[in-house]
DNA sequence: TGTACATCAGTGAACGCGCGTTCACTGATGTAC
DNA sequence: TGTACATCAGTGAACGCGCGTTCACTGATGTAC
């Protein structure tokens, strides 16, 4: 029971670092391997060390993995976050292009980071409770800019609607709990905008579209214009 | 250079049948361990042979991999062609419904072979020239259906369209090459539907509506009038 | 300020495991005459 | 129809490899008095 001293603080400090150059290296191994074959050995073998050291900083393969992916939801929460902070409040159609935006540039800086958060489900890995906070990140942007637009009268339901009882009963629960006075055709096509950009930027990181579209950059910007326009922000 | 007698055509039919049998057993052990952990001595192991058996069989393990990335595109592509070739071929939403449902409906009968051709992909496997054909399968069906909707007079391109010069001029490239007499525009929102067909799918196999949406069902209804609405095709 | 003790990072060997692929082989089945 | 030969499926041992994890250890660094 021992107050942090300058000497335990020291201690502390080269050990964070420690667990971000094995991290760092972990990404690096990522980009090469993919996450099914992330292994702590050759992390450790990477870094000039033995691989039984790897221990003194993650119990377990596994909790490597969730750190990576913990890191991974952060970083694009923080990149998505910013680039829509610089975007004029009352400019909605410019926050959720700015979302959109930076999903996509984050994901082709970092394919491998995004097909560990967004791929195929890692067989026989569990997510902790610690990966969902960083995870919804997104979502509570996008909400964000439907709550504001219906705050302010700038987006309203859309008018010719077709909303199976089911389907409105859940929005609005979801509304209840998270986004306050956006009515549930609304939040619809806010869920559905979400579902497609992710859908999106699948597609061309994991090279569905070799051979089909070429200049992506404007294929992107063609993408976020029609869901700017299906959510009913003006741009 | 022998003739096929009935002997020889014996010993082809039943090495064809073992060849089946190595595939089912490899589609099992994809369930459970997902495909980079997919292992020819476990599939041996528990066909009750030795494991260099298989090799009278595949040559390696990415020639067995590609088999079943073929069987997979194949039995999604029978699937989905079944289901378009039973709605009457005047009713275009229902072709178009009928394709979005056989391949949700096929994606989650056989999660783990959806996750192998539209997961991420397996990190050091190059998919070899004989995948492309069958992948192709479901959008030439999604294309017929505007090729047979502009024909008829029934689809045309939408009215305010903000598509820029690159994108314009591909899509009237793929027109030429695959779809003939599509407009820009609708083939532009036809691709789009593609894209959104299997984010969808996606969103929902790999978990990402979990603790989101209950109602799977009436939610991918849902998503599919969106779309069917957004190609501009009379539900 | 100096010294005895506790904490901690990193070592090196080992356990037990699974993998893809090769190769010389044994029998059974089919083929040619 | 019968027999010598060729083809082929499956065997079993082996090569060389990598993996996650444990454990007793050595030194260096920090702590308490």
């Amino acid at each position: 029971m021992s107050r942090p001293t300058r000497a335990t603080t020291l201690r502390a400090k080269v050990r964070a670092e420690m667990v971000e150059e094995i991290k760092a290296t972990a990404r690096r191994h990522l980009a090469e391997q993919g996450a099914s074959n992330l292994s702590l050995r050759a992390v450790a073998r990477d870094m000039g060390f033995v691989s039984s050291a790897i221990y003194r900083y993650f119990a377990s393969r596994d909790e490597l993995l969730t750190a990576l992916i913990i890191d991974a939801y952060n970083a694009l929460g923080t990149a998505a976050e910013a680039a829509e902070a610089a975007v004029d409040r009352a400019d909605l159609a410019g926050r959720f292009a700015a979302v959109c935006h930076a999903v996509r540039d984050w994901a082709r800086a970092n394919p491998h980071e995004y097909a560990l958060i967004y791929g195929t489900p890692v067989p026989g890995y569990r997510a902790p409770q610690d990966t969902i906070g960083p995870a919804t990140r997104i979502t509570n942007l996008l909400g964000a800019i439907l709550v504001d637009g219906c705050a302010t009268g700038a987006l309203r339901a859309p008018a010719d609607e077709w909303l199976a009882p089911t389907v409105a009963a859940e929005m609005a629960h979801i509304r209840d709990a998270m986004f306050p006075g956006v009515p549930p055709a609304l939040l619809a096509r806010g869920l559905i905008a979400w579902t497609q950009l992710f859908g999106a930027v699948s597609f061309e990181i994991f090279n569905r579209l070799d051979g089909i579209v070429v200049d992506r950059d404007a294929w992107f910007d063609y993408q976020v214009m029609a869901l700017t326009h299906f959510i009913g922000a003006q741009p």
